[in-house]
DNA sequence: AATTTTAATGAGACTAAATCTCAATAAAAT
DNA sequence: ATTTTATTGAGATTTAGTCTCATTAAAATT
């Protein structure tokens, strides 16, 4: 319990660290929209994480719910996914442990993966084209082993 | 000139037969929105081909071009990219040479990369959770050598 | 603590990519 | 040549995401 709230408490500090090093307030939305993806591990869309909000009883609106998302993706708070629908999902992005998925076309359900051999190789390709790599999107399609 | 003819006769035959496989007929439409992609090494947009078909004089609508790229789609005579603009590219789908991208946040350039140490990784991922591999989607994003 | 300054928010209008509808048309079968 | 049936075109519709602007709230100043 004690360490429950302190993590609550580090990760609202590097919110508000964020924020401050951009020049923008630390406001209840923000603070709440945050919270929500920090403190779970599924893949959420913009209305879903709106709704969730609301029904919890804040007063939130889905402009707002989209700038903050712009503002939490630019500063790699979190990550932004495209499972191929249209929809934008986006999760927590942990710093120490980079995941990408497998995504089932048949029943959507998305699987994480790990692999830093990939992660090297892709350091090594965007080296030898000279390029800076920022961030990468690589998702893997196709029937997962209930589907099949 | 012999060669060439030659070609294009045997790409065209490779949609005639891919339609007829799915029972689809072998439409004046589908057979320009092939040939528009299969002879050139850009990443068009629908809107794209729909303008450099009609400027050429076909009588085409946007829901043929979207309807037909379906279908190339899903025959994997064409890729789908998202390069992460809301808009979808499409390329001709070379079975011998696949390729991913690097693309540029700076200046929209598209640079292709094929790796084949990444290919077999994801293969080995795919095998490791017991899920058929149909396609994937890898993207590098980043600033390129001109732009940085 | 009250006041001033300035950025953020909410409601809903707007945009744009992609999809859908349905009458007219053209490909293929007969 | 005629019939059958899929395809097309025009434009309406959907939907994720963005924009506007009056109102509100955070932070800075007094
Ligand atoms: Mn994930
Ligand atoms: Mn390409
Ligand atoms: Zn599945
Ligand atoms: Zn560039």
């Amino acid at each position: 319990m004690r360490l429950n709230l302190n993590k609550i408490k580090i990760t609202m500090q590097v919110l508000k660290e964020t924020l401050h090093k951009e020049g923008l307030r630390y406001t209840k939305q923000r603070q709440e929209i945050w919270n929500e993806l920090r403190s779970s591990d599924k893949h959420r869309d913009a209305e879903e994480i709106l709704f969730t909000l609301r029904k919890r009883g804040l007063k939130i609106s889905r402009a707002t719910v989209y700038r903050t998302i712009d503002v939490l993706v630019k500063n790699n708070l979190i990550d932004k996914l495209d499972i191929g629908d249209g929809r934008a999902r986006f999760e927590y992005n942990d710093k120490y442990l980079h995941h990408d998925h497998l995504i089932c076309t048949s029943c959507d359900k998305i699987i994480e993966f790990n692999n830093n051999e990939i992660e090297e190789l892709q350091n090594k390709i965007a080296k030898q084209h000279n390029f800076k790599l920022l961030y990468h999107s690589h998702q893997l399609f196709g029937i997962c082993k209930d589907c099949k």
